[in-house]
DNA sequence: GGGAGTAATTGATCTAACTCAAAGATTTTC
DNA sequence: GAAAATCTTTGAGTTAGATCAATTACTCCC
């Protein structure tokens, strides 16, 4: 019951609050041209959405919506980083993803029925999110078939990284599911080796994969003394993808 | 490196084979024209898509893909009941997900890039399958933005669904899990109780909720010794769900 | 309907991972 | 930049769940 409350109490701050500052810095903008939802839209009908969006500025820790609420938006992260998470009934506090900047997040809910957040959403550090009116992405939609066939894409791949997530998941012993997670994390084709920042606080990782923050540290702890992983801080080193692989059976 | 073998080695019968009978019986274009996929068709685009497509009659256990194999089609579950399951690298066989008649499988590798399946499919008994081009789908998806509104639809909600999987596997303890999926089986509203049928033989369902059999086999036995569930065969009355969720802490 | 194969249950052990506790390290805040 | 808060690590003890083993119950064939 504890978590219940600290997640429900520590958080006084209002949620939801924009900064009235318009979205138009260069950076911002060709970060969100160029993701899947936006990049084929037309100038006009880009300009359009971000003039019914909002920017949203938000603190360390700071909740953007609660689970269950209603979703009559979907956010676009423009710097920071954010957490999806859930409570279950006796105030567990489970992490379901983590989200950076030039991604999309809660916009599933755009077809949702009824409309409403699947989980918590919070601030891991001081964030700016553009905040757009399901409404308005979707009339837009509906007026260009070229947008309906990119979105088609981008759920389509949504929901197929989903299905690996879940992949993940059944796999049995925790030191294995650490293992897939990381090599996950590996850039793609990097079978000779490279760095990992991990998206999340360790604590936070524990959660993500189902186990205890103790059990965690002591993987790592373990997969360095094989010199498997080299940890510094954050950033993991792994030198053999391929062994790593291996001893995960 | 045994399951492997037997994976591997116990479909001798070559997959993907078509049985030439024609799919035209009333009640299984019922089915297909109640889909999300495919409710929004005209009489004459769904009868082309069909004429394209390929029934086909899968035994007992036999696979009609494996993973990493091309994705040239996608599926409708005509009757029977299949299962998705991924083999890793010591060949433990890990269900992901069971297959119902009504329902589609692997549409989402339509946007995949490259095609390739995600998992292996094969049939818990006897089945039979519709299997539609890929391309003859997309092909007709972008000849109508109505068709497309429909699809995105479709693939915003099992995102959604895929999301909520992933959340019952982030709970830690195996009862609490196992409660949880019990749960979300029952139909919706049904606050007052109701029966439950399992969609796999018991073993799978436990490799689905990263258990082993004999857990899940203990675990059952104990809900059914304090009154929680009563149990017959694959099918369970749950008389109680809130008093379930609330001892799942 | 009887036999082969598979699935489910139950018991006895063993171990991976959880829990509790306490000390360091790191980060945030004022 | 010092204090407060949070995160991480390590140790010791405990337990949930895995593993091994053996019996019983189904299911699917012929």
């Amino acid at each position: 019951m504890a978590l219940t409350q600290t997640a429900e109490t520590r958080y006084t701050k209002p949620v939801l609050v924009a900064v009235n500052k318009p979205f138009d810095d260069e950076d911002g903008l060709q970060a969100l041209r160029s993701h899947p939802l936006f990049s084929e839209l037309n100038g006009k009908d880009l300009q359009h959405l971000i003039q019914q969006s909002r920017r949203i500025r938000l603190g360390h820790h700071q909740l953007l919506y609660r689970q269950d609420m209603p979703a009559h938006h979907f956010f676009f992260v423009i710097s920071g980083r954010l957490r999806l998470y859930r409570l279950d009934s006796s105030g567990i506090d489970r992490t379901l993803d983590s989200i950076a900047p030039g991604d999309c997040f809660a916009e599933v809910m755009i077809y949702a029925d009824p409309p409403r957040y699947a989980c918590y959403a919070e601030a891991l550090k001081s964030s700016e999110v553009l905040m757009i009116p399901v409404k308005a992405y979707q009339d837009m939609l509906e007026s260009n078939p070229k947008y309906a066939q990119a979105a088609l894409r981008h759920y389509a791949k949504r929901a197929v990284s989903r299905f690996h997530d879940l992949e993940i998941m059944t796999v049995q012993n925790a030191r294995d599911r650490l293992i897939r997670y990381l090599i996950d994390l590996l850039p793609n084709g990097a079978d000779e080796g490279g760095e990992v920042e991990l998206p999340l606080p360790k604590c936070l990782v524990a959660s993500r994969l189902a186990m205890q923050p103790e059990t965690f540290s002591r993987i790592l702890a373990d997969l360095k003394a094989n010199g498997l992983v080299r940890v510094n801080r954050s950033r993991l080193f792994i030198s053999d993808p391929q062994r790593l692989i291996e001893i995960s059976q």
